[in-house]
DNA sequence: GCATTCATTCATTCATTCGTA
DNA sequence: ACGAATGAATGAATGAATGCT
């Protein structure tokens, strides 16, 4: 169920200036989309739902502006790793989802991909796992299972 | 072959009104224009596919009025890209599909448009692509044609 | 009227920060 | 160092406005 309120919430942190902060955490539109998704950990799901409801609650966005834009450094471009590097990986991941550095070099290197890229890309991989795996499937947080499910289908296929 | 039924259903619609919502979603003509030219990726396709479905076979319109209208913001208003423009644009893509925050800028200033126009263009250029090359046009619905991804292996470049 | 294009919203992937062992 | 929390950037789904013709 997509929230109605998420909208309006969003629109101004989308906009560049954060908004209505609580207890002066900013959530961003992929936090609330994970929680609505329940893409949480158990725990961080907990955490984030009071702070999280109380948002979508309090019709009211007054909009407190800060731009605390304390843009660090440059980040690195995003690379975009071809289906076929992902297959690859995805294979090396079921064989080994903790390679070495070794490893990694290896992989990294056979698919023309920067090390640290490929590295970083394992990570994700054993937490996106983990999510699937722990986070609400074990039950605990009832709440309507079958929103639950159909997110889980995204992951089934990778 | 035009629906017959697609017009009563979405004439409400049409105007502004969403009309008999079924799960809570309703679809615009675009969507329906989309799912009958088959259009649409696979796996949306699918999706769609027992909803609206279900909609073409069931006659009545009971139209559920209730202009939730909860008008977003502003829309910018749409721009007008000349043929000119248009052109170059696709001169563009073809060289270089995925082009860098810079390359848009430099685009952008040439053809005297928005950077985020022209950085919009090239999104909805991909997914065209995307959708012509895997939707169900060419490969009579096989699972995993990754056409794309292949030709966008080569793309890849850091 | 139906189809296509510009625009926006929603979901997922690469990337970074931060606690902690 | 490593995983957990989190986000920017990107892709996918969808729509309003515009064109055809």
């Amino acid at each position: 169920m997509p929230g109605c309120k998420r909208k309006e919430i969003m629109h101004s942190e989308y906009r560049g200036n954060s908004l209505a902060k609580v207890h002066g955490s900013v959530f961003s539109q992929t936090t609330i989309c994970r929680f609505e998704n329940l893409q949480l950990s158990y725990k961080n799901a907990c955490k984030l739902r009071p702070i999280l409801e109380q948002w979508l609650h309090d019709a009211e966005a007054a909009c407190v502006d800060d731009k605390s834009g304390t843009m660090d450094r440059r980040r690195k471009r995003r690379t975009t790793i071809s289906a076929l590097a992902k297959d690859a990986l995805e294979a090396h991941f079921t064989r080994q989802p903790k390679p070495s550095s070794y490893d990694i070099a290896r992989v990294a290197s056979s698919l023309r991909l920067d090390k640290e890229v490929v590295r970083v890309w394992f990570c994700n991989r054993r937490q996106r796992d983990k999510r699937v795996k722990s986070s609400l499937t074990s039950g605990l947080m009832s709440a309507s299972s079958s929103d639950y499910d159909i997110a889980n289908a995204y992951y089934s296929y990778v």
